[in-house]
DNA sequence: CTGATTTGTTTATTGGTTGAATTATTTGAG
DNA sequence: CTCAAATAATTCAACCAATAAACAAATCAG
């Protein structure tokens, strides 16, 4: 009966363990933190966490800062804090017409940041994946002038990815089973769905929602899915697919072969064609001065995304719709449609309303998802990390 | 930054772990097997899998049995089992027309099981389920006649339940805020909804999917979410009210408030109207008949329900949607025009096309989950049913 | 009957946490 | 100014659980 088997647990995983724990203990507090106070939140002796972090320390992940001034007798604390000058994340991405890399160090905080614009679908994906390479490493070698050691990286891809990291198919790209393979030499890189890695920043902010659905406009609709803190990617890795969920039976043809997908309600195409415009900060500047098509157009959209809204809030029963891509700058207009529809149609709104926001890091939120998985990484396994480096 | 913070791991959860690692490996394997095969299996080494199968077979959680003849030299191995007379599940189901009770043991196997027809609906909840206690209570005396101790209890409502066990609302059998409380004096009862214990029934056969969507059509229609293996109940435990995912955005009034849920098109009571019987059995006999206002309703209600399981499938990802209650002995009509449906909407059916499959356990499946749920809990952490029998 | 082979147990060792005692550093009271 | 109280961090013996390797048990093959 049931049940995936797993591997055995050895004493060396429970200190991997608890190493993980010591550091996500002190990258959640946002003031430095002493050995003690570690001790008394994760429930571990002062001995073992002395231990852990001397480890966390010597490997540059962890280090030691002023005491805290504290009030009442006592050794003063030495505070610790997720180290400055430690393993550090790079995030990429490509899309239509830009190309991106960004430095984050271990607290999240972004430190360097390129961005190249230019048509990517003029290139062909070797050329256009060169050019990135040599962007990336710009950023990397800034990187590593301030101190930081990049870890890891990772690149946002606006397509379906495998999970070996092959773009299966990027039709805004024109990609079409593209492997990425050694983009930065010796650095192995991960490559996911743009969607996915946009979701995936807003769990690097502070005190994340456990459960929401990202949901990014752009040409297409994507969405990317957090459960339980965690991006849930689905069997193949296709899921969010959200820009084809059925809005009316009997829709506008689109191009995947049904009818009345979201896309043709909500996609940038349909919802510019409708206000009369050619580009987002058109359909914005519009929207601003009182444009009636462009508000309409707006409102068509809003309410189109509202009874997807439903759909996904009525299966999932997440609490929280994070928007972004164009739909971020675009918010302003769109929220009262979408939660109006989103209202009507939730079975629980009445009690408990759908939470709509913008993404935190607007454009660059997928460029800093990516960035933050090499993070993510690094703090959810320590361990790898301090055996890496001997 | 992030991060659920979790809790410390001892030597102690090293060797819950392992445990209940070795005691799966045996639950997965189809015939008796050794304490080497296990080690082999697992990774671990003989040595500890034999303390580790000692501490389970005095927790009456593993039983040894006849070495099984096998050819070439060597001591014979002994065969290690699921204990048929160990700990059981206790699974209850209360619905709009009958109360039911049955006890699985460790090994799935169905040893009780008893169905009382009645309309639930009549009585108040407390009655009912003082009613359902005495049943409860009866199949527990003939479990325990038989040498199995009842380890624990889940019921199986049609309704909303807090995490906390209390049935927040019941439309079907008129409860409102019900608290089900002490149902079997000593024994907790966890209670559920019945298409999230419906869908953990499929994870108690043999090679269940690790991911998929079951969809009960009962008066109204639910879905439980298996995502990574487990059960997904949502931020507030309100996940899978799929009978209210929209089709239509102009369609009929539904009774939440909406306009066009699936609800109004593949709901029991959409359904029988459009085929002009009362019955789910007359709908299923005169379809079998050839009855063309039977038929055309449930291609209908396929096509409704085929749009719906596009929104789940372009969203989640899962391959497998699992079809129970009412539906699943409709699946023969039903399944061509979900397919066919489906077919145009997901993006990915072209390489590859969506299962759809009935409930295993047909009508029992919620009951049979409940019992599977506590059998499951026994299995994943066989340290506590140790502990607590000294 | 002997050697090969496989299963299962015994024993010493190792890695990692715990708890108690110890050392270190400060405040505040007399 | 000195000493007690308080808090932080480290040291050390004890303990728990897994490992590796040797050993005992049971069977087969020749």
């Amino acid at each position: 009966m049931m049940s995936a088997t797993g591997s055995p647990v050895r004493q060396s995983s429970v200190r991997a363990h608890n190493l993980a724990l010591v550091l996500q203990t002190v990258a959640n507090s946002t003031d430095p933190i002493s050995r003690a106070s570690v001790a008394g939140v994760t429930g571990l002796t002062r001995a073992t966490v002395s231990a852990l972090v001397d480890d966390l320390v010597t490997g540059a992940l962890l280090t030691e800062v002023e005491p805290a001034p504290r009030s009442g007798a006592g050794r003063p604390a030495v505070g610790l804090t997720l180290a400055p000058d430690g393993p550090a994340g790079l995030g990429c991405e490509i899309n239509v017409d830009y190309r991106a890399a960004c430095v984050v160090d271990l607290a999240g905080t972004l430190r360097h940041r390129l961005v190249e614009a230019g048509d990517q679908r003029l290139t062909d994906p070797g050329t256009a994946l060169a050019a990135l390479g040599r962007l990336a490493a710009r950023a990397r070698a800034l990187a590593e002038a301030d101190g930081l050691t990049v870890a890891g990286a990772a690149l946002a891809v606006p397509g379906l990815v495998t999970a070996d990291g092959v773009v299966r198919i990027a039709p805004n790209l024109g990609w079409q089973d593209v492997a990425v393979g050694d983009l930065l030499g010796d650095l192995p890189v991960a490559v996911d769905n743009e969607a996915n890695l946009a979701a995936l920043s807003e769990l690097g902010t502070a005190d994340p929602p456990r459960d929401f659905v990202y949901i990014s406009g752009e040409i297409g609709i994507g969405a990317g899915i957090v459960l339980d803190g965690a991006l849930y990617r689905g069997t193949r890795g296709w899921s969010g697919e959200i820009g084809h969920i059925p809005i009316n039976p009997d829709g506008p043809a689109c191009r995947c072969g049904a009818r009345g997908c979201l896309e043709q309600y909500a996609g940038q195409e349909a919802v510019l064609r409708a206000a009369g415009v050619t580009g987002v900060e058109d359909l914005a500047r519009a929207a601003a001065g009182g444009g009636t098509a462009a508000l309409s157009a707006l409102t068509a959209a809003g309410g189109a995304l509202g009874t997807a809204v439903a759909a996904v809030v009525n299966l999932l029963d997440v609490k929280t719709i994070v928007l972004g891509g164009s739909y971020a700058s675009l918010l302003p207009w769109l929220r009262e449609p979408i939660a109006a529809e989103a209202g009507r149609r939730v079975l629980t709104a009445a009690w408990s309303p759908v939470l709509l926001r913008a993404a935190t890091f607007g454009p660059d939120a997928a460029m800093r998802g990516a960035a933050g998985s090499v993070i993510r990484g690094l703090l959810d396994n320590p361990a790898a990390w301090l055996a890496r480096r001997q």
